[in-house]
DNA sequence: ACAAAAGTGTTGACTTTACACCCATGG
DNA sequence: CCATGGGTGTAAAGTCAACACTTTTGT
């Protein structure tokens, strides 16, 4: 029949094409930005180092998907994840046709406790990412692609409130700025430039960042506002 | 075989989810903004009106399937093209699981010739965007999130030189800004911020834009840069 | 008492905004 | 000659950048 000739002849051309997400997660320790990879223990890229992801199952969400992967490779619930692009180079697998959907996370690294082996990886690493070497899959230029995306969630306060869940202190949000943008900023511009924001308060208490003389605690407003911070 | 099952098994699971590309293409007219619209002439959502797209090849890169799309159903060629979004709600289409790719197109509605009839479409029309009603699948959403992609491309310099590419007078460069930001700016500070840039010169030709008095023409540099217009 | 990082205020440079008048053309 | 939109300059406000000294703690 001609429809069911078309019908096969379409999904020749069209319908063999696969999507996995791949996540970035980052986080920020003592002022060197680092990203989690995992080890795989299959093939392809078996022993290699890679981006947390997977494929995306028929009858859910890009972001359920890359949650659950993200679960399953680690064990983090809950990361909070933002979208970062879409890598469809027609050789990205030596499997299949694979397009990875790919996103950007950031994890307080003193709150989270990650799986150093699960049923497809047998280890997992936070490494800073200028130590980063040759990944599986194109999972360099995902996580290039990731950086850029991070610089610029970086200056919406959205993404500070996951990174500083029980408060933060100025000196230590300024040393992730400046991990992230890789640049430096004027200690006292920049405390100006966040309180002028409105949208921090001074709790009162005070804690040991990495000076001698305490820092001053300060936490997010409840009322909620996506701000720019530059 | 074991294998095989769970081949099967992931088949199931994983490989059967469709990728096509959907493209706004916008112009601006006289201070007005319009989207491409076309009407379709197959089911589903037969005789509906719809974004232009389709579903991906196999063997090409998405933006070279979104840009063959394009001109299949619109005979509309060199359309440069910025990626927006992706679209993934499980019931979008409802043949199948079908994920879209998103992108953003401009051009010069004068340079410009759109077929009115092709093999999968029966008309094309130019629509002015608050006159656009239900559209076919979620074409609707995808538009709405085309139009913060285009307010966001409009402020560098590179989208201006494809809608402007034989040069421009400068109140004809603002209505379009106002057109596609939804607000005003002062004619004088306008002018200033966009010499300020020096990326135009002035061509010494003037024209008959709007007003009665001609307007001075200006065009790009050639050494090309990409400013931030606001 | 000193080393190390935290806290604070002022000034000049620059950018943005507000605003009023004259000019060239068509009718 | 008048109506319409185009072209120009200046001053005030606001934002950003540069910069030096004092405070608190640990050793």
């Amino acid at each position: 029949m001609q429809g069911e000739k078309n019908m096969r002849k379409n999904f020749e051309l069209y319908k063999n094409i696969g999507v996995h997400t791949i996540t970035s997660i980052f986080t920020v320790d003592k002022g060197v930005v680092k990203v989690l990879l995992v080890k795989r223990k299959n093939e392809p890229f078996k022993d290699m180092w890679a981006l947390v992801g997977g494929a995306v199952y028929n009858n859910e969400l890009l972001r359920e998907g890359a949650l659950r992967e993200i679960k399953e490779k680690t064990g983090l619930e809950g990361v909070k994840i933002y979208e970062s692009g879409i890598f469809d180079k027609l050789d990205r697998s030596p499997i299949m046709r694979m397009i990875a959907v790919t996103y950007v996370g950031i994890v307080d690294i003193n709150k989270v406790n990650v799986l150093s082996e699960t049923i497809n990886t047998e280890d997992a690493s936070w490494v800073p990412i200028d130590k980063v070497k040759r990944l599986a899959y194109d999972h360099n230029d995902i996580l290039l692609k990731a950086l850029d995306t991070l610089k610029e969630l970086i200056v919406s306060t959205d993404i500070l409130k996951g990174l500083f869940p029980n408060g933060f202190t100025i000196p230590e949000v300024q040393k992730t700025y400046e991990a992230i943008l890789g640049k430096e900023f004027d200690r006292r511009n920049f405390r100006k430039k966040l309180l002028s924001l409105r949208l921090i308060t001074d709790t009162g208490k005070e804690i040991l960042f990495e000076g001698k003389r305490p820092a001053k605690l300060y936490k997010f407003d409840k009322r909620k506002e996506n701000k720019s911070v530059f």
